[in-house]
DNA sequence: CTCAAAAAGTAAAACGATTTATCGCTGTCG
DNA sequence: CGACAGCGATAAATCGTTTTACTTTTTGAG
């Protein structure tokens, strides 16, 4: 072991160093840093000469100790592969940034117990605020944790409204019930709805959305559902048994499918059995990406506001923060789009305000 | 402001209230609480007795600042939203935590100014370790950084060797050699390469070990190359214009394309172009997806390992941190599968090796 | 039973910043 | 002329843990 000195990295300059260089006190060096005004503008350029040479940098880690700044903000998310949290995850980062905030961002692969590691690693590494993802719901331990511990923090997705957190969603409700006045409106009356995850609230959501509306409008449809968590491949099967117990005339005339992982799903077993789209089935997913626009034929979706969602989350978690908050806390529901494209079937009139993709 | 409370949050018992609490001093709780073994067992027990009563957990911060142990290793990607990268970085943090560290995930979002200040706090927080997918290569400012600050690391994907670090990466030069091999093989003789970033290390391997392979097999062949790091919608256009320019008999009779980003333009602009695929084009893409085995055709797709990249990525940076590595570093160079799809073309005789997939 | 060695336990000194309490200085006002 | 306010600066206390250097207790051999 050539290079293994058990001394300290190339020797990192501390707050003393500086002060002594300067020849000022270390207090005065902390209020050249932290920008606090009290310092004769000599004083304050020789501190930041001594800054420059020395390559000194604020150990945050010593700083944090005693201080109560904390400057920056923790993630907690369920699932880093899915490209809509990615997608948030880059939004969440940008916002923080803009607000001279760092994120520090960390998975809990959808696992409850991961979950609560991790918001307690958030609040042992004292962020300012957290924003959370649940595994579930607003009504999951996580927040229970987050209140038991007295932290700032901002639900996101996945959740409807709490009694002390600000919360971000998409509209999921009224995204679905468009679906549904898109299919019934084009005359489908049996209709599959395929999830891939029972227990996410957003789940539920566009599913109860989707069954409500299109009761409304006509109770006689026939609406199947099939929701499961099981694993890929399990899903995979169930989808095949479903259409060979609903062959002919027993088969659905659309699906809408409630997850970009369903849709695939879903349009992966209509290739292997032939089914036209959208000649014999209409196909809509809930979730929008790039791909489905390359697809053939491409894919009709709702696409969430990700990075509208993103920006919200942080603003509304950093007026918290920053004491600005009003009292009581606040639900976003952010609209969704529809993006109509060939799987949904031929272009009815549609209402203006959805926009023609692809 | 009714909860504004300028006290700290729910009283957070400490080391010393521990240490009260069980009778026995600061110093036996903290040993305790490291699994150091020279504490009586009757001490011991009372110790975790009232670790449980106070819901202590150690200050992790407080830890930091007197002691050397690090047990975080930081990771740097350039970007979160690439379904590769994402599923790169929930291969690491699986890996760091079965093996008892934790893993703070951070994104350059492709910019060397970015990843100079996340390598920089990563340092600040005192990593034992960090994994760095460079913005550009191994020999960007990224590393001459980590080794100026004199930082234990792994660089993976987008480099090839380096002098101190350990390397993992996917085979890109002999995994292009075997599209070249499928498409020449196939009677192609002019083939486009297009690729969507060039600044990537990662894509210049790929780029070169497919021309070098085709120029070995047959010197004539045609290979026009599209690559830049514009925009998406003048990417767009230049793919647009491409097949413009070489309509006819000067249309190549195979694309390979150097990222999943990559396919989905062309694909997006054949389709547009109404070309057949495979009978007028054959599409050969690099990085693999789950939607590829859905498009129709589907897409013949070079897959990379990227759970046992991870798991190799952290097992040598562990082994560095652990003092248990050998003194020169390793480069290691995982194979690629290519998944023979559709868009290739019709099966021809292929090595055993390659698997059929879709 | 004695005594040295090993084991167990502890008070106090780090760690590197921020914050507090104080101090000297300059000018102003009564 | 003395007191006082205000500004800048600083020494020292502080944050919660780990580690050091020591003291006390236990163990085991003779």
């Amino acid at each position: 072991m050539p290079q293994d000195d058990p001394w300290k990295n190339p020797k990192r300059a501390t707050i003393h160093d500086v002060a002594r260089k300067a020849g000022v006190s270390a207090a005065t060096v902390s209020k050249v840093m932290r920008g606090i005004a009290t310092v004769k503008a000599a004083n304050a350029e020789r501190v930041r000469e001594a800054v420059a040479a020395l390559d000194y940098r604020i150990d945050p880690i010593a700083s944090g100790l005693r201080g109560e700044n904390r400057r920056i903000i923790g993630a907690v998310i369920p699932d880093l592969e899915s490209p809509f949290f990615g997608a948030l995850v880059t939004g969440l980062e940008r916002a923080a940034e803009e607000a001279g905030y760092h994120m520090i961002v960390a998975s809990s692969r959808e696992s409850e117990a991961r979950e609560a590691d991790l918001i307690a690693r958030m609040n042992d590494w004292r962020v300012a605020g957290t924003v959370l993802v649940p595994v579930r719901s607003e009504r999951g331990s996580g927040t229970r944790q987050l209140k038991a511990l007295d932290m700032q923090a901002v639900l996101v997705d996945r959740v409807s409204a709490d009694d002390r957190y600000d919360t971000v969603t998409a509209d999921n409700s009224a995204a679905s019930a468009a679906v549904a006045d898109l299919l019934i409106g084009a005359g489908h009356r049996h209709i599959l709805l395929h999830g891939a995850t029972r227990t996410s609230k957003a789940m539920r959501t566009r599913l109860e959305g989707f069954v409500a509306r299109a009761n409304a409008l006509d109770p006689s449809v026939t609406i199947d559902t099939q929701v499961s968590d099981d694993t890929r491949d399990v899903q995979r099967r169930a989808i095949k048994d479903y259409f060979e117990a609903h062959a002919g005339s027993a088969r659905p005339s659309a699906v809408f499918s409630l997850s970009q992982h369903s849709t695939l799903l879903v349009l992966s077993e209509l290739r292997r059995r032939a089914v036209a789209i959208p000649d014999d089935i209409a196909l809509v997913g809930f979730d929008d990406a790039d791909w489905m626009q390359t697809t053939w034929p491409s894919i009709t979706a709702v696409a969430q506001p990700v990075a509208v969602m993103a920006e919200a989350a942080v603003a509304a978690l950093l007026a918290r923060v920053e004491g600005e908050a009003t009292a009581f806390p606040v639900s976003r529901l952010e609209p969704c789009r529809m993006i109509l494209r060939e799987s949904a079937g031929p272009d009815y009139e549609m209402p203006r305000r959805f926009r023609r993709g692809g």
